[in-house]
DNA sequence: AATAACTAGTTAAGCGATTTACCGAGGCAG
DNA sequence: CTGCCTCGGTAAATCGCTTAACTAGTTATT
């Protein structure tokens, strides 16, 4: 292994030196730098990561948390993370994934030493992790919100985007819309923020519209979705269309519509939030869908968790961003009976 | 922050004591054991991963390289994901995900000095990473198969999958089967190795069974599945079935095949391998699907890993496992006409 | 002319662990 | 009583790099 030694006694310099050019720590005369660099150069030399973090105590690695068991984000997910680490690298940072499960691993990872920063997605109302995480010191930025909205976050405007959507399927004519989304159960009884966030837009809109509300939870899953179905039109037969936050729940929602004897768009209009288009176009028929800015958040959660590292004394960032609307075929004029 | 100085001191010992206990290096009288072990718990102490990776030379970081570029694995990509997750964390490993996309950030990983061992992912005949990982002297393990098939590798078993499902249409009376799979260009002409095996095994049935073959390579989209569609309306006509083995097409090329009047199964049997289950439950009809042992091989691929590392004098592994066949309704009798 | 202020480098003290070499005490054989 | 082991433990070197403190030699300031 070459290290920094060995390049310094190529270069007849000190160490230290060699230090400072890589670093760009200290002025160093054209001539030394240039003879350092060739030596670099000729050594193929890469510095050590490890003995750089432990003496400068910065790793330069950027974690994401992510849950372990649950299956893992999809096309959205993926999109997310990998705008994320995009941005990680051009900043200078490695990015890492962090499978994880429990907290004992949690405590593990933040004691370690082993990354600079945090970012944790998927965060509940009230998260234990994040309780962790400011107790450790470890600086972090949040996808999705916590209860208590001060903490640095970036987000999906789930307000915006259901009145988007409630907007859209009204201008279709449909006046009764259900709700449905996703049942995520935790011991704690807690619940993904955005889920939560999801139902009260939903239901500030319909109270302002004056209609009644349904909100229908469950599974994600095509087992879920085809729930929904039956559930719908057992429970809320007046839907003329329905807004879906559950995207692997689509597929099931639309089959089991079908079965009922209801097809898209004709019985039953179908606008499926936060998912992908390309996700939509797997559905027959094609759904119109709000997409998620997943590259967005993703660029915008990396920077500024490297903001905060980096010492930016602005107040923290609350950015939130709504979904865009990509039309498809699910989306029709509310029947007349 | 909490040292083993602190530790050692609390426990009226020297830090070479406390190393000694938390390793199991040497052998410490049990009762000086319990008061270090005491110290431990009461100053929360947890050992620093970089100054341990440095003093020692092993981080017990395993990570998981994966291009950055592609949309990333699926469902089955993620089952693949977590199960090497845990497997690692089981033997003591922590285990991260690495997106990586270019051969600059590979030598930065390769030569900081931060892993211990790399899964390669998406491995291709002739893989430029691989040379890189070989001249680096990690120790790696493959998932995916290079021509040269020395290296330690995990894999599908394409051969035995894709007969399994020919035959599984031939039980049905097919005899015409066409494949549809994934066009991956590359600037340097390389596709991963999954895909050529798959053609090959497919051309060898068909050899075997005297029957004429038509390979249908497509990109894997909903558009590419439609461009599957029409291609084998067109030039492929008689087939009454189609092996896929491209699930991003799936959707498309049911959706387009019905466009173009064929309905599945009864115009068209079709049978998606090395996918997942609840994926082809997404499409209508439920695709029949040879499902990929995605957690199987994370657990098989992590394991031959830690195995190498902690020094099994073995030969490299070579683990071949194929898909299993999941029953939908996309797979009919062959028309008579 | 004397002092201050830069510049370009060097020396050496860490960072927080691991690990080798060494040491003293007690047990046991001869 | 001496010599040799084994046990339990300590001191100190080391891993490869960062960084504060210091040294000389030059240039600027008054």
């Amino acid at each position: 292994m070459v290290t920094m030694r060995d390049v310094a006694e190529r270069a007849n310099v000190s160490i230290a030196t060699v230090s400072f050019v890589l670093n760009g720590t200290k002025r160093v005369a054209p001539e030394t730098r240039a003879r350092i660099e060739a030596a670099i150069e000729e050594l193929d030399y890469k510095r050590n990561v490890v003995a750089r973090a432990l003496a400068s105590s910065h790793t330069r690695i950027l974690a994401l948390l992510h849950p372990c068991r649950e299956a893992w984000p999809n096309a959205t997910g993926n999109q997310f993370v990998m705008s994320a680490a995009n941005g990680a690298r051009e900043r200078g940072y490695d990015f890492v994934l962090w499978p994880l499960n429990d907290d004992e691993q949690m405590s593990h990872l933040l004691a370690g030493g082993l990354v600079d920063g945090v970012l944790l997605m998927e965060v509940q109302l009230r998260d234990p992790r994040v309780d962790r995480l400011i107790a450790s010191g470890l600086p972090f930025a949040l996808i999705g919100r916590t209860e208590d909205e001060e903490l640095p976050y970036v987000d999906m405007d789930f307000a915006a985007t259901i009145d988007q959507a409630v907007e859209h399927l009204r201008s279709f004519g449909h006046r009764r819309m259900a709700l449905v989304t996703l049942r995520m159960k935790d011991p704690a009884g807690n619940e993904p923020g955005w889920i939560t966030r999801v139902k009260s837009a939903y239901l500030d809109a319909m109270a302002a519209l004056g209609e009644p509300a349904a909100v229908i939870t469950v599974e994600g899953s095509s087992a879920g979705g085809r729930e929904a179905a039956h559930r719908l039109s057992e429970d809320f037969t007046e839907a003329t269309a329905v807004i879906l936050v559950n995207e692997r729940a689509s597929a099931g929602l639309v089959k089991g519509s079908r079965a009922l004897g209801r097809t898209v768009p004709d019985d039953l209009s179908i606008i499926s939030a936060a998912t992908s288009a390309e996700f939509g176009e797997m559905i027959e028929p094609s759904l119109t869908v709000m997409a998620a800015p997943a590259a967005q958040l993703g660029r915008l959660g990396v920077n500024a968790l490297i903001d905060q590292l980096e010492g930016a004394q602005d107040a923290p960032p609350h950015v939130l961003i709504p979904c865009t609307l990509v039309p498809g075929q699910s989306v029709g004029p509310a029947p007349t009976r």
